[in-house]
DNA sequence: CATTATAGTTACCTAAAGCTAACTTGTCAA
DNA sequence: TTGACAAGTTAGCTTTAGGTAACTATAATG
């Protein structure tokens, strides 16, 4: 349905990696995400070509700041959308996969909504 | 992502369609969610390959017990998410279009945390 | 009865996003 | 310096699920 999931899965994938410090490869993506070499290339290539990252032979893979910006935003659904289904009493794996989920699917303003309800308190 | 995601929203359709009364043929379908007839068409016949419909001549297109069950659990899945983005302070038609994204990709934990919480009070 | 309109099907196209096999490139150690 | 391994790319396959064009079949009307 979104045309947007695979793209915002590679995105989230290459910030987790980042934010761990050290350079991003595309094999470091294969690895981590379960896919082949040539997936990740042509989703590499792709994501090249949108303007959303940008790729070094030393630095590696680096988000741009339109890329950053997306990629933060899924991955702010993806945390919150986890503490939602945590308050509710799931499960932390079946929370996390569910918000993996459903992070791409959900509309602005009931992203919103949940994240006012759900976290003011926490 | 989920394979399911087109065969679930036309099983859910058909739901509808056959709620309303009177015989549910491609066509409708086709109105009805704005897909093209062969699109439908093709649609049918692997609904009808997995045991999910029977078509018949004049009582038209039919959920099997199998497509039934399916289509309810979907629909249910529909109405509470809804409820839950409504009680969210969402407005309908947002929580209807998110929760007919949505509902293909909940976990039956998270879908049963969820009515727990947001419908045991209606 | 013939014409027309409606419903459904067939054949073929497209795009996205995965895959494997096989190639290339680049680095490092013997 | 060469040989091997690791990383990345290219080519081409597959599936899913949409589309159009054109056909067939059924039904309804003048």
């Amino acid at each position: 349905m979104a045309v947007e999931e695979s793209k915002e899965m590679y995105l989230e994938t290459i910030l987790i990696l980042s934010q761990k410090g050290g350079t991003v490869r595309s094999i470091d993506i294969s690895e981590y995400m379960g896919y082949s070499k040539p997936s990740v290339s042509r989703a590499m290539s792709i994501l090249k070509n949108g303007g959303y990252i940008e790729e070094d032979y030393r630095e590696g893979i680096i988000l741009t700041e339109k890329g950053k910006k997306k990629a933060e935003e899924v991955y702010d659904r993806h945390n919150t959308l986890t503490k939602m289904f945590e308050s509710l009493g799931v499960d932390s794996k079946t929370a996390a996969d569910d918000a993996c989920r459903i992070e791409h699917y959900i509309s602005d303003k009931t992203f919103k909504a949940i994240k006012k309800h759900f976290l003011q308190y926490k």
